[in-house]
DNA sequence: CTCGTTGCAAAGGATTTGCACAAGT
DNA sequence: ACTTGTGCAAATCCTTTGCAACGAG
């Protein structure tokens, strides 16, 4: 399962700044935790909260001790509440997060699973649309569009040909 | 949590037809389970398999059996590559089933969890720029935008005006 | 110090899978 | 008859929760 995808916004370094002023303003604490969490969000681009685990411990070592599951979980929430991070349903069982400085649709593979981040004026005349027919806003960084990338599409073709 | 939506189309009968056709086609078997999962998705509009397996227990009653949950499941997927029914995925863990003659997008309020089918020609535009630009093919009636309907955005307006 | 946070362990809920029996064709 | 399909029960997977100890402000 590749990963590539345009890069639109949010770099790791950019995130880590409105973290300790955020959690300052709810009284919330700023825990070395919360901060691997986004960190490891960031560089993952599109991470399920199982892989951002994986990543946590790997970065940790053998000696090192990792984040625990609920952490992960628990900080996921609250990063997403404080507005750092995006989650979107895509197939089966799995949400997947990540940070950017400004919401944007995704695409998703069907077939490979490859995630890719599109323009955020992609659904611009969508949005419009629904909102004058039925007064519905849409929120763009939440929407995942699924269908089937090039190459899956290509690799198809010369199966069956 | 209210479910009207813009009827598009898949009237309960319509489904039934094909039904007994495509499984031929296979050499699959029409079963009375196969039958009811297919009717509760057409007559629920739109569905979470838990809803559809309450649904078919209301409908057997105390004495008649309904269908075990893993027969509803195995029977969404057939459905599904039978092209007699779509899914898409939601908030949280849940997928939703609908019936449908043609595929068509969907909106979902993030506050209400209403949903709203949708013309099908929504993303048609969003569709082509797609193609274009990354030669990715998206999958219309997949498709579930998130966002906020008119009652919600009303409601939340009056509570903080 | 004081209360938000974490880790651990256990609970939960939703799907899936293995199998022997039942049932379409 | 021959296979496919179903029900049941057990197994998984992912996520959430309760609680005592820990640590940030």
């Amino acid at each position: 399962m590749g990963h590539e995808g345009q890069r639109i916004g949010g770099a790791v370094g950019e995130a880590a700044a409105p973290l300790a002023e955020r959690l300052r303003e709810r009284g919330l604490r700023l825990t070395p935790q919360r901060r691997r969490v986004l960190a490891a969000v960031a560089a993952l681009e599109h991470a399920t909260p199982e892989a951002i685990g994986a990543r946590l411990r790997e970065e940790a070592g053998a000696e090192g001790s990792a984040p625990d599951a609920s952490t992960v979980y628990r900080n996921l929430e609250l990063l997403e509440q404080l507005g750092l991070v995006w989650h979107t349903h895509l197939g089966k069982g799995a949400p997947v997060y990540h940070a950017s400085e400004h919401p944007h649709p995704h695409v998703v593979c069907a077939s490979c699973g490859e995630i890719t981040s599109v323009a955020p004026d992609l659904l611009d005349d969508a949005a419009e649309r629904l909102a004058a027919d039925l007064g519905f806003t849409v929120d763009v960084g939440h929407v995942a569009l699924s269908g089937t990338c090039r190459a899956c599409r290509e690799r198809a073709g010369s199966e069956i040909p």
